[in-house]
DNA sequence: CTCGTTTGCCAACAACTGTTGGCAACCATA
DNA sequence: TATGGTTGCCAACAGTTGTTGGCAAACGAG
């Protein structure tokens, strides 16, 4: 597949869509504006990817990218992903743009769903006492991660955004390993 | 103040306004399906509440209602807090159309923001062993609360819904009840 | 150079939005 | 019964939205 001269024009859109949606949520993210911070002709937005809603696809397409975990002390897992979650977070604005959406769109959080089964689920099979309770466990990390981000980079509460990173690990690790490896209350 | 005659009338916009907003979000619900709902015209929604954002603003006034834990044994106070959040987002579509608001308006965020300072504030000054920290544990317990409302109501995660009250209450208490009156790591 | 394709912009459409003003029916009070 | 305010609906406005079709310039293969 050889390189087209349009190349450019698309992911500068994509650029743009993704900090919109992040900024505004699906809603108030519109074409124009988007079309506008890419420097293009609104027109252009629709014929690269068709509708809102594809463009919306395109741009929150999202990889947790968890790494290995596999020679982190079992009873570190908790913290290595906390860490890693407010890394990804404060890094890459497409899980807020996919949060913000998600609320209000089906589509989205079907991707948000998907997300969390297909890539914190293994996590947590690997890691669960018993295998059965895997999924359950994955959604409570979930709950949590997601409320933190929620509250910090959404809500921003101020006790929760004047955390600093490694405070926010010190309180949320411990949380994080019980619902991972933890007994059943 | 005498009633009026349109006082059933103002109330159906109410109701009809807050399941809108619950099910929709702020921009989606439109005036004019809030109003096909409560069977009156459009106009009077503006008659009766000036604006769209009036309107959700008197939709969306909401009280936790937190009971007041005066006589719950210290370490029980997690699970009482976990059960009565709990209870409140079940049978009050209030919580959920300040939350799928608070995700893109400002204003709506920050009621959501002096509900937890008002309202969770106190009761981790009461209890926190650091006052100086209450704040934070505050915003900590909303961290995790509002994240098992976002991913059991709105994002519905599969594993999330699937739990009982019960077995939510069973993991969740020692995470609030760590928050609140647990040592710092 | 020539010609078909690509890239881009302009103008417009149709639908929907919040919002407004006017008009008829109703009601309580005098 | 007359009057002034209340309740409700209709029609319309002005702005914004996603989306489309056509046209001009730039480009690349032959």
């Amino acid at each position: 597949m050889t390189a087209r001269r349009s190349d450019a024009t698309r992911a500068a859109i994509l650029v743009a869509a993704r900090e919109r949606f992040a900024a505004d949520g699906f809603e108030r993210a519109t074409i124009r504006a988007i079309a506008a911070d890419a420097r293009i002709d609104p027109s252009m937005v629709m014929r690269y990817y068709g509708n809102k809603e594809a463009l919306f696809a395109a741009a929150a397409d999202f990889d947790l990218r968890l790494p290995d975990l596999g020679d982190t002390p079992p009873d570190r897992i908790g913290a290595a992903l906390v860490r890693h979650f407010l890394h990804r977070w404060e890094h890459d604005e497409t899980l807020m743009a996919l949060l913000r959406t998600a609320v209000t769109k089906e589509a989205a959080a079907e991707r948000m769903r998907s997300v969390f089964a297909q890539q914190v689920g293994p996590v947590a099979a690997r890691l669960a006492p018993d295998p059965a309770q895997a999924a359950t466990r994955a959604g409570l990390i979930a709950t949590q991660m997601l409320g933190f981000a929620l509250c910090r980079y959404i809500l921003r509460l101020p006790p929760v955004v004047g955390l600093t990173p490694e405070e926010a690990v010190a309180w949320l690790a411990p949380t994080v390993q019980r619902y991972l490896t933890g007994e059943v209350s």
